[in-house]
DNA sequence: TTGCTCCTCACGTCACGTGAGGTGGC
DNA sequence: TTGCTCCTCACGTCACGTGAGGTGGC
């Protein structure tokens, strides 16, 4: 509070404003609303505001730039309990920005995993056709089956190497023996875990096909295409690996 | 794409709407707005949309939920180059959300401190009143005071007790009778810079004033609040320490 | 008297939601 | 014929912004 605030020295709806850093329409709008009622109307029918005034539309102001509605700052002002129906209000804000926060970092996310997506030359065709909802919502799912086989492969690498260490270092032959079929049996059942769940898109015609399982087996790959023949368009090219839809058998 | 989807099969804008967990004025709006178009008109004048109607409109879902604008996702749809055009806008989109996503956190955790003000029994009238605004932004400043001047005390506490230690266990006593000087007339100089930069808010009357020297220096105070009277409703009581105004000398 | 500020309609924003009143299609 | 779905207005949402046309106050 600066000297100047005289009790009797009423401002105009634009010094207020103004002093407020709000727009004269913002004003007005407060006014309609019943927020912030001028203490006094000339003759004329011009606003005149109070420095009390100034401390409420301060105060308004400040509850709007958390984010809170007019409606619910028309709740606070208005109430006798005016400190109770504060404070829940405010949580109730604090819990909706988190969500939107969270909301948004999600979006984020997205957005950038997308754009990444358009700049893969792999990726791009499919990224601009209208399979990417789909695809990138099979993603997650995608990278659990991808967590699970490394950590399988992992196992079995520890099991192959322990063995064959443990044999050439003390002659122990056995755990090699009875380990091996297990890990054999380990990537057949993996291999089989792999084909049945994933599903490949023709970046030529967008078609979601199942490759037979010898093509799968021996076809060129990468991290995520494979070289196979498109059963709907004949053409072979890397196709795009997705997981199976849902409703799928 | 499941076995069902022939290329004669056309949907209804209800069961088109159901199929991309849009509502039925969301499709008549985006044909409104020229985004989605149905491929046919029976001459009843219903809306008959086609399999690649569903990918697109699965297209349009998934731009939306990445929060892109509808004028923004017709500019892509419209483009003939529509590859860079939603590259570009992806990346603007990307800019925005990050920038709204820090926009929200400041929010809330300006919502949380106040929060926790309203719930801290020496803050509380203060709260509900409107001076809270001023308060919340200078808030960041009193953090930088305290940090100042909690840095120069750790200075001062270092030089006195070394000197000291260094008397009693070495009998070398110049190095104190040097660092005394210093340390006492660096409490002057803080005590100075503290008086000068602080101000205090009555929680009687909410007015802000400076107390003089002597009062300060000897008064009962906390961390956040300090018992003065207040020179304009004359209550002895814990004012509230704030930095000083902007505008003010 | 001349600018400047302020006044009140009234419409626009954004992406739909919500009736109202009428009709197509099984 | 009876439900059900769909059709087109037309208005509401939220917190103001933006003119338009008129007027108060220095």
């Amino acid at each position: 509070m600066s000297e100047k605030q005289y009790a009797d020295e009423m401002l105009s709806t634009g010094e207020i404003a103004k002093e407020c850093g709000v727009t004269v329409r913002t004003v007005q709008y407060y006014d309609s609303r019943g927020l912030l009622v001028p203490s006094e109307l000339t003759e004329g029918g011009r606003r005149m505001y109070s420095g009390d005034d100034v401390k409420k539309l301060r105060f308004l102001t400040y509850l709007r730039s958390l984010g809170l509605s007019i409606d619910d700052i028309g709740r606070i002002v208005a109430e006798d309990n005016s400190g109770k129906v504060l404070e829940m209000l405010l949580e109730e804000q604090i819990g909706s920005l988190s969500s939107e926060v969270e909301e948004k970092k999600a979006k984020l996310k997205e957005a950038r995993e997308y754009l990444s997506m358009l700049r893969s030359p792999e990726l791009k065709k499919l990224g601009e056709a209208g399979d990417i909802a789909a695809y990138m919502k099979n993603k997650d799912k995608m990278k659990k089956i991808y967590t699970v086989m490394a950590v399988l492969a992992a196992v079995m690498a520890v099991i192959e190497l322990g063995s064959v260490l443990l044999w050439i270092r003390t002659g122990i032959w056995w755990p090699f023996a009875v380990g091996m079929p297990i890990v054999v049996a380990l990537s057949v059942v993996l291999t089989v875990f792999y084909y049945r769940n994933v599903r490949y898109i023709c970046p030529e015609c967008h078609a979601t096909f199942k490759p037979g399982v010898g093509e799968f087996i021996f076809s060129a790959h990468t991290m995520k295409a494979r070289k196979l023949t498109c059963p709907r368009c004949g053409k072979k090219s890397f196709c795009i690996e997705t997981y199976r839809e849902e409703d799928e058998k």
